[in-house]
DNA sequence: TATTTAAGCTAAAAGGATTTATTAAGCAAA
DNA sequence: TTTGCTTAATAAATCCTTTTAGCTTAAATA
């Protein structure tokens, strides 16, 4: 176990001051005027010994870690775990790492994170924000730190966000079913007033409105077990005789279909929010709101990385569509 | 944006010195004789200005992060995402956070992530590990630094490690296809030398070597793209005219749902290797071979932690039972 | 009375970098 | 000779804790 190498090692062993290797290392070389000679030489023994800098003390003293809090949902969900690992990949190769935990929606839980992640002294915070904790948010901003939001946002709270427009994709998808034939058009949701589900209700709404048709709204609760939703679903399709549902997440979906195998009833037309290998593979294919997920990695993360440079100008809110992909589940069979 | 509040504002605001509030905030107030007196008068202050350490300060002066380093395949793969969850919970609890990168079986990245989280001094390490890694680990294990390898391990390299039993997984999954009937059994795994790979072929050939049955076996190219496998799939299964197949890993079996689906030829019986939503849902159900993924995990974090506290006695080698869930795949309907 | 012992607390070092302010030497101009 | 300006480098301060070693004071023991 040999002792770890130090700058003021470097600095004994040839001759110079630590500030001397310490501007060399920091490419300030040129503008501290250090001799070219000098510089090299010091380079060239950095490499031959593998000097590598402890970060701490660097974070220490520069108050910058180069590491990004990551706080999401649920990372075993693949939306979120697709999100995360372009998230990852992006970041990586700005020398940035990702530090992150999973949410689960508690917000109790939420703010602690934020706390934690902040007394480790993030460099900046990806977010989907749980309901309540506008405030945390609020603090976050005001001491300056970078914060993007994305999935859904704070209205309350002014700061960059990236998210899918939630409210036409649910419009598109109704207008979709309308177009089809179908009579009985039911949204299934949760009970939650987070954005992304309030304009998914809202798109599903102005649709059934222009319709003239009679809104079905079922929703589940945050904290319903799997099988308690599979019984709910089975009666609400079954006693409301519906011939199409949309579902609000792409788990909703999920529970949705296996609430079909487990009741053994013929499942109406369905499309489900966010795509899922499920939906591609199951017999009917279900037809998609699909989030444009790589767009929306790229977007947070040029965000942050000019917040992170101070070169952001404005707060951005950034809607990006959704693509309705149609496949068999919607289409009526005559 | 107000000042951050130091240790030394809370000892120069109630007159006493650094030490003491230092020593009274880290439970070393009894040990160090400090009055009940003061320990409750420093306690109550810093409650109420809500002073938080510096944790880079800490981590500089103690050398633990509290930080654990997870360097994973993917996230994105629901059987690393839910393990990734249940890991992070649990280390959650006592306190650590996780720093996480996908490796993509990427050696050269992993051999970089697993120096750069060192570099950032992470207290410990859970590993996917991919091929070649070999010294990586060993040098890590040498500087003392708590590893904990899962999945698969380096027959090399001596350390601790949870894998599933994948040798007996496929072999149980063998002898099931055989007992029901079927005559033609084929293999799909990867051009991978990885233990869970090769155990996984190891148990498919014990026993068909048992039955005296002729084996078919496909690798598929590391870094083969979908549509090519898709392609790959279905000339193995309808030029050998296998019966049935078993699929060394989820994905793979996706594919194999995905190939049937395209080339639009009836699938034979199917197992695929680790559970998943789709495999639930399809139809027919696919039969799996399900590892513990809970208390993969479980054990994972015990052994790490209890090397964590150096209590650590021997090495562990762990390997689970995995479990054959029958579903209709594998059933020969007569 | 002199010396231990214990209680209660603290000054200063250490951890390992970055950054500010300063110096020393050499040369040109006043 | 003095002043001023570059160039090339450095000493020391700083970031914020924890921890080592030690200092008072008072009571107990020899």
């Amino acid at each position: 176990m040999k002792k770890r190498i130090l700058i003021s090692d470097i600095a004994k062993a040839l001759g110079v001051s630590v500030t001397t290797v310490s501007f060399i290392l920091n490419d300030k070389a040129k503008e501290k005027r250090i001799s070219e000679s000098l510089t090299k030489r010091v380079l060239d023994y950095v490499k031959k010994v593998g000097y590598k800098p402890n970060e701490l003390a660097k974070s220490l003293r520069t108050g910058k870690t180069k590491i990004i809090g990551l706080i999401i949902e649920d990372i075993s969900n693949p939306f979120f775990g697709n999100i995360a690992r372009l998230i990852e990949t992006k970041v990586y190769e700005q020398g940035y790492r990702i530090i992150y935990c999973s949410t689960n929606n508690d917000s109790e839980k939420t703010k602690e994170l934020i706390g934690m992640f902040n007394d480790r002294q993030v460099d900046g915070f990806i977010i989907t924000p749980s309901e309540g904790i506008e405030e945390t948010i609020s603090n976050l901003i005001q001491s300056n730190v970078p914060v993007v939001l994305f999935d859904r946002y704070l209205p309350e709270v002014e700061t960059d966000y990236v998210i899918a427009d939630n409210f036409q994709g649910a419009f598109d998808a109704t207008v979709h079913f309308n177009e089809q034939g179908y009579k009985r058009i039911g949204l299934v949701s949760l009970y939650s007033d987070q954005t992304q589900m309030r304009d998914r209700l809202g798109g599903y709404m102005k649709a059934m409105d222009q319709f003239k048709k009679q809104a079905y709204i079922k929703k589940i609760q945050l904290d319903a077990s799997e099988a308690e939703a599979i019984d709910e679903l089975h009666e609400f399709v079954v006693d409301n005789r519906l011939d199409a549902v949309l579902f609000a997440t792409n788990y909703l979906a999920i529970t949705g279909l296996k609430s079909g195998k487990k009741h053994n009833y013929k499942l109406p037309a369905l499309i489900a929010f966010d795509d899922h290998t499920v939906f591609k593979l199951h017999e009917p294919a279900i037809t998609v709101v699909s989030q444009p997920i790589e767009e929306i990695a790229n977007h947070i993360i040029n965000i942050l990385l000019l917040k992170l440079q101070g070169k952001a100008k404005a707060i951005k809110h950034l809607t990006l569509p959704c693509e309705l992909k149609v496949r068999e589940s919607s289409i009526l069979k005559r």
